[in-house]
This record gives structure tokens, C-alpha cells and sequence, in this order.
DNA sequence: GACTGTGAAGCCATTCACAGCT
DNA sequence: AGCTGTGAATGGCTTCACAGTC
């Protein structure tokens, strides 16, 4: 039971790797240095090195690496080399933009249900996928093989739904409910906050600003 | 020019502290121990106490911090003892369910103004808000005091929006365009690439359980 | 006795610098 | 000569442990 531990912060980066080559990719360029690729995301040279080191040997010493096979193994290692259907619970504003944003399909999320408790919601068709009442969670997740829960409700309501996923069985949620979920250490949990972003940029105007 | 240097990881949680004070004042606690504090929100009591030590001594030795109190000094601290009006560029899905987005009025962030460079949206009222063109950036952003500049536009679009909104007086972006945007060093910039976190589930479902 | 505030220790991530290929 | 891969050094964040205060 070797573990090697990655930093998080390593696979945030192997993201933007993989946008960056696949954009190198589509201007036809072939081969790419660490260095090329550090200035195109804005870290350092070792720093991509290391990150990639983690997972292998995928360059040419004295050349580079491949494009296009960088990228296919930063995809794979990312688990992006297969599709992830998800469902998404709360079809207020955010979880209808998150329906239908074309970000996710990209990279080969999609969406198989929507859900909500506001009767009059239900039956509507967004972007294709249907929305449900709570109800069909577990039938919906079990059909379309979702692995993954993407919480879009009230705070209040966000734990109910956490529960309700996970006994759907679903094995990772994507929180954007600003409050903290207990969860079983078996689901990954990943919280996403829209407000702390601004409140770090608000942070920064105001009081770091004021020091320097 | 002292500058002390405080993580970011430390203004995240400032936020979510002051969430869970906020939720222990609602609740009628007065006073709250750091011990308290770490477990509501999961993390180590050490860390409390080192996050808030940045700042300043706010509590009482053998007592534990006042909520009111303490909740005041947080908010103080991340900036959000005022008003922030902030304007978004790109009226798709995603701007709009921003716009809509309760827990920005909650923590004093308003909207003064989405901008958008389909004619068919133009004069549309989101949530009481205005769509304005593209043309219109500097006026309103003057006449709203807006510091802040959303960016919800396609990635290919988004850097010329981060050079119209600097050009039209914000200094701080925070850019869900899944593209590395280059702005001047005096220009607050956070990026939230919704995909990334979707992939770190992935990641942590595929990868990292493979080799525990 | 209880709990904060904080120097010191420990741990983890990043950067450096160079050996090793091509 | 050019660039990768990596051990060693550095820097920064977190945890420990306890002196200080109520």
C-alpha cells in the first residue's frame, strides 16, 4: 500500500497544463519545453517538471516533450480519459448555469439530471437534461451511472441533499453551498465558495493595500 | 513599509469563520472558544488561534472570544465593513445566475451593471439590473464606483474584457473564463475555474484510490 | 482550571542547481 | 548545446507545547 502523496496543488496546475497544451495542440505545435509552457501558465520551469514528475517520465531530455502525448497523459492522470455523467441537485440560477455550461462537456462531464422540490420546476427540460423531484434521485444516479453530485441549493438545505446523494450512491460531491458538510471520509468532498474568491479580492483592496 | 505577509489559506478561512460566527450568533451563543470554532468548521484549534494572531489579540485568556465581537473584527478585516459594488461582463448563463446570486448581497456585494455584447439582450432587467453594452463599461463602472470586475464571457473573449474593464477604472477581476489572463501587477486577479474542481474529484476518485 | 497567544519544531511545497541524456 | 529529471536547499504553513492571563 505505497501512497504517494500529491500536492493538491499539483493537480490545479495539471488542469491548466492540459488547457494550455491542447491549446499549443491546435496551433499545430508539435514539441514544448518546461520552460514554454511555465511562461504560457504563468509558474516556474521546475515547477512543471516536478509537477509532472509525480506521474512519470514523459519528455525527451535535451528536446522536450510531445505535445500531444503531454497531453493525453495529463488527461488520463486527471481521469479525463472517460466520460463522467453527474447529477446536479437545485435548479435554482446557479444550478441551471451549471446545466448548461459548456465548460463541463468539454472535458467530459455531463449532466444526466437536474433535481428540485419546487413542484413547478419539475418536467422542464434544461439544455436537454430533465429536472426531477428528489424523489427519482436514486433511480436517476443508478441509470445513468453518476458518480459524482453537484449541490447547488440553500444553505440550510445543502446537508439534507449531501445525505441524500450519498445514499443515492454517489462518491463525490461538488458543494457550492456556503456552509460545511460532514460527510463519510470514503466521499470526496469538494467545496466551492463564490463568495470567499471576492472576499479574498476584497481582502487584498483593502486591508493588504493598507500594510505595504 | 512593513509588509507582513499573511497566507491566502488563512483569508479563506477568516470567511468561513466568520460564516460560522454569524450562524453562532443567529443561534444566541456570546462567547466561543477557538476549540469551538475548529471543530464547527474542521480545522485545528493551533490554526484559529494563528489565523486570528495576524491580526491582533481578540479574545480573553481563559474566556474565549466574544461572537459579536469577534464575528465584527472579521468582517472588518476582510473588507466587508462597506459596500462593494461590482459590475459582470457576460450576460450567459453563468453572469446571470451571478447577478441572482444571493450570497453576494449577503456579504455586501452588489450589482451595478452586466454587460453584454448580444444587441438582443441589451436593456434586459436581471434581477432588477440594467444589461448594458459593452460600450457603456466606463460610464457605469464610474457612475456605480465599482471596483470589481466579473468576468463570465467565453474564454476567447476574455482577456480584451479584462483589458476594457482596467481600462475602464476596476482594479480587482475575479475571471471564470478558463484562460490565463495577463494584467498589470497592481490589478487584483483570481481566477475560479468551475472544471478544475470537478477534475480534482476525478483525480482523487481515479488515481489517487488506485494506489492507497 | 480554562483558554489565549506565541516561539519553536515539524512538515510540506517550491526553487535551486546540476547530473544525465539526446 | 539544450533540456529533462531529481536530490538538496530553501521558504512557508501548520502543529506542538507551554508561558501568560483571567
Amino acid at each position: 500500500m505505497k501512497t504517494i502523496k500529491i500536492p493538491e496543488a499539483t493537480i490545479i496546475r495539471l488542469s491548466v497544463y492540459s488547457r494550455y497544451l491542447a491549446q499549443c495542440d491546435r496551433r499545430g505545435i508539435v514539441t514544448i519545453s518546461s520552460n514554454e509552457i511555465a511562461e504560457g501558465v504563468g509558474v516556474s520551469s521546475a515547477q512543471v517538471r516536478k509537477d509532472l514528475a509525480y506521474f512519470g517520465e514523459f519528455g525527451t531530455r535535451g528536446v522536450g516533450y510531445n505535445v500531444k502525448d503531454l497531453h493525453r497523459h495529463i488527461m488520463k492522470i486527471l481521469g479525463l480519459n472517460q466520460k463522467w455523467p453527474l447529477v446536479i441537485v437545485g435548479a435554482g440560477n446557479l444550478g441551471t448555469a451549471l446545466s448548461m455550461y459548456g465548460g463541463f462537456r468539454e472535458r467530459g462531464f455531463h449532466v444526466v439530471g437536474i433535481f428540485d422540490d419546487d413542484p413547478n420546476k419539475i418536467g422542464y427540460k434544461l439544455n436537454g437534461v430533465e429536472v426531477f423531484p428528489i424523489s427519482k434521485l436514486k433511480e436517476v444516479v443508478a441509470e445513468g451511472g453518476a458518480k459524482i453530485g453537484v449541490i447547488t441549493v440553500p444553505a440550510p438545505a445543502a446537508q439534507e441533499v449531501a445525505n441524500a446523494l450519498i445514499e443515492s450512491g454517489v462518491k463525490a460531491l461538488l458543494n457550492f453551498a456556503p456552509v460545511v458538510l460532514s460527510v463519510p471520509p470514503e466521499i470526496e468532498l469538494r467545496n466551492v465558495d463564490l463568495s470567499v474568491n471576492l472576499e479574498i479580492l476584497t481582502f487584498n483592496l483593502g486591508y493588504r493595500r493598507g500594510i505595504d
